[in-house]
Order: structure tokens, then C-alpha cells, then sequence
DNA sequence: AAATGAATTTTGATTAGCCTAAAAATTCTC
DNA sequence: GAGAATTTTTAGGCTAATCAAAATTCATTT
């Protein structure tokens, strides 16, 4: 049985494979996890010792296999859980995140497979992001950000990079949630700011910032 | 923020008061906590600083007003999260209890409002006991033990004392289970086990152990 | 009121997770 | 490739929660 701890540990060095596609540093983990360098390397002698990850001193950690497994399950509770706040219980996506942070520790393979059924086994969560299945596997759909498009260029929102609080919020103020269609207006060349239509109301202009941040489907050719 | 481990304490502090309606012993805390009478005491004093709970040395420990009101919202999310997964995810009543013990400590106001709005504001959980409301007060209704009726009368099953699994998992083989209709054929002196019928089904006997565990409302005057 | 036995507390240790400060290894820079 | 900067590890210590064993207090009996 794993600690909470632990698990956060596994789960943060996921996150960062995900991203590096590399072994994940000391001082990456760490901040990951809110914590000293020196924490994660007691940590990492620990979980190394468990046979759950593959640690090298001053190389880095990278998840075995198990570790992975562990990993994936974990997102795939938590995307789950986020999944059936905001589905049944209507919570808006920018609140899930909090609670599913605890609710994804909730130790039974029978409730997560029940809580799965339930949602119709639900292929993405409320940010867009995909929910592994039983055996870690996930299907990643062609998308792409709204920064990338051009004049004229139309699309549905199908995910969302950043999961903070504040712009998620801010999407709802502009009335923009996952299915929202979008046609970008004009790009601003000067400072790459872009002009897009929501779902028929009339134009907005969203900063790069922003518009870096929002997956779409695109549903012109060309 | 209370830990995991100062929660269970509270709501062990709870469960034997809700028996004996006295101090609890440290030793009483220690053998639901499955701990030692050391480690109680230590955590009294704990709770005591924090004032949770009011404890005298050698005379035992009662909860303060925040103790009863943080116990006894736990007993809410238990009984919340059990009805939940009988109802929606269709467990059975004798899996549930070991996976509320983990989710009642999931910290959030709005998930347990949230929840008991999609649950229909329950009243009692699936082993028939009242689930306090917000506030802490619940309902308690009018029942009787199965073996304190007499030959003739009629009932129906609303809760249950014992809640062990092999107890409950006896009564789902018996196609017993809460809402069931019980009329008492006859009762045998000698040994107090008592002829029952069953929701119109053949009559089956059932021992004193297990009539003493059946809550019922009667359904017949006299 | 002393003695006995049970209940409870104190004492001294252990483990997990974390920290700071110092030391060591690695990587960068010129 | 030597020295500087950065990263990582080691060393030593802290707190929360736990335990076994010893000491204390309480309750009861004689």
C-alpha cells in the first residue's frame, strides 16, 4: 500500500515525463511537489527501493513500470472524478481540480470501474484532457491551438493547456467552454492578438496569452 | 485542518458515546482505534490543545461542541457516500461501508451539499440509519427488534444493528434486505429463534443472533 | 487505612516526511 | 580544461503518530 505521498510523487514525476519526454531532475520534482531538493532525494531512494522507480544519483528518476501503471492510474481517477463533478454534481470546470486532487487517492478498483460505467466511459474529462482507460491507454485527438490558426480559420474548442483557476474563469465570463465554436475575425500581427467570433456572438479579441491556451478541432478545410 | 487520524479519533469518541452515553475511556478509544491506551492518551491532549474534545486525566474524554460538530459531520459524509454508492453505483450494502470510511474524509462543503442535493436529500442510509443533516440533527423513527415481536405480527424491515459483512451478506441470501415485508409465523420458547415469512416467500427460520439484529416498523395494530 | 489489581499516563524509542546547511558532483563558460 | 555556477546529495535535526515498558493513579476489598 502506498502512501498519499508517495502516490503525489509518482504522479508529479508523470507529469513532468509527459512534458520533457526525458528523465525528470531533482529540482524539477521538487518544485513540482512544493519542496526542497533534498526531500526528493530521500524520496526518490525510497520509491527506488520499492521498485517503483528507476533513480540514478545525479542523473535523474525516471517510472518503472509499475510506477507508470500507478501513474496512469491515478490520472485516470482523477480525470474520472472530475468528469462526475461537473457532470452530475454541476460543478463548473474551474472547481473540479481541488477535490479530485483528493479524490483520486480513494483506494478501490471496483469503484473506479463503477464510476466509469456510470459516465459512459467518458473518453476526455471537463478540461479536454483524455482518460486513460483500465490498462493506462488514452487517444489523443488531432487538435490544435487557437494561436496557430488563421483569418478565416473555424473550429470547436475540445480542450484547454492550462487548468488554472483564474483563466478558466475567465472562459466562462466570455461564455467559452469545451464545444464553443470559434472563427477567428483578424490576427493582429503587432502583437499577436486575434479577433474570433464565439458561437455567434459578436467578435471578442482574445490575447495570445489566451489564445495559446485553447485546443481546437478545426472544421474548415484547407 | 484536522488530519485523517485526528478525525477518526473524534468520531471514535462519538460512536462510544452514542453507546454509553458517558465519558469514553482511553481504553474504550484504544480498542476502536485499534491502538493502544498510550497513543490515545497522547492524542487526547493533542485534541484537548486544540479543543476538540474535553479530557481529564483518568476520568476519560468527551467531545467539546466543535468535536460533536466535526464528528458528526462525518457521520453525515459516511452515510451520504455509502447512499451514493448503493444507489448510484449499485453496490451492495455489506461493500460499502470500507469505502466510505475513505471517502468521508474528503474536505469540501459544496461536495456534500452537492451530493446530498443529487442523492434527493436522503433521510437514511442504506443500513437504515438516519443521516444527520447539516447542522447535525436527524430523525429518529419509531422501530423494534424483529425478536421483541410476538406471533402474528407484521413489519417491515428499515434498518439494521449489526453491520457485518458476513451478517449482511446472510441476509442478501435470504432475500432479505430493507423495505422487505416480514410476518412472524411462530416463535420457538426453547431456543428464541423465530418462523418468519418472507415478502410472500416460503417461511424460514431465523436465530435469535440474527432477529436481535432487525430493526422493523410494525405494520399491524395491537 | 493499607493492599491489591486495573486503568491510565509517562518515558524513551521508532518511522515517515520534511527541512537547512554543507559537501560533492556535474555542467557551463571562457 | 580550469574555474565558476548549478544541481544534487549528504548530514543532522524536527514533528506527528505510533509503540512497549515502567511508573503512577484510581477503585475496591479487606
Amino acid at each position: 500500500m502506498l502512501s498519499f505521498t508517495e502516490e503525489n510523487y509518482l504522479k508529479a514525476i508523470y507529469k513532468i515525463y509527459e512534458k520533457e519526454k526525458d528523465v525528470a531532475s531533482t529540482n524539477a520534482i521538487a518544485e513540482r511537489m512544493s519542496t526542497t531538493a533534498a526531500s526528493v532525494t530521500d524520496m526518490m531512494k525510497k520509491l527506488a527501493a520499492k521498485n517503483l522507480v528507476i533513480y540514478e544519483k545525479y542523473k535523474g528518476t525516471r517510472l518503472s513500470p509499475t510506477g507508470h501503471q500507478i501513474a496512469t492510474t491515478l490520472i485516470r481517477k482523477h480525470r474520472l472524478w472530475e468528469t462526475f463533478l461537473v457532470e452530475k454534481l454541476d460543478f463548473s470546470w474551474e472547481e473540479v481540480h481541488i477535490i479530485a486532487e483528493q479524490l483520486e487517492h480513494i483506494d478501490s478498483d471496483k469503484l473506479i470501474e463503477r464510476l466509469d460505467d456510470y459516465l459512459d466511459r467518458p473518453k476526455y474529462d471537463p478540461h479536454g484532457d483524455p482518460i486513460p482507460n483500465a490498462e493506462g491507454k488514452y487517444t489523443l485527438r488531432e487538435q490544435i491551438a487557437l494561436n496557430q490558426l488563421y483569418k478565416g480559420d473555424k473550429g470547436v474548442l475540445i480542450g484547454v493547456k492550462n487548468h488554472d483557476d483564474q483563466f478558466l474563469s475567465y472562459l466562462n465570463d466570455l461564455k467559452i467552454g469545451l464545444g464553443t465554436k470559434l472563427e477567428i475575425i483578424d490576427k493582429v500581427m503587432y502583437d499577436k492578438s486575434i479577433k474570433v467570433k464565439i458561437d455567434d456572438q459578436g467578435p471578442v479579441l482574445l490575447t495570445e496569452k489566451v489564445s495559446r491556451n485553447l485546443f481546437l478541432k478545426k472544421t474548415n478545410q484547407n
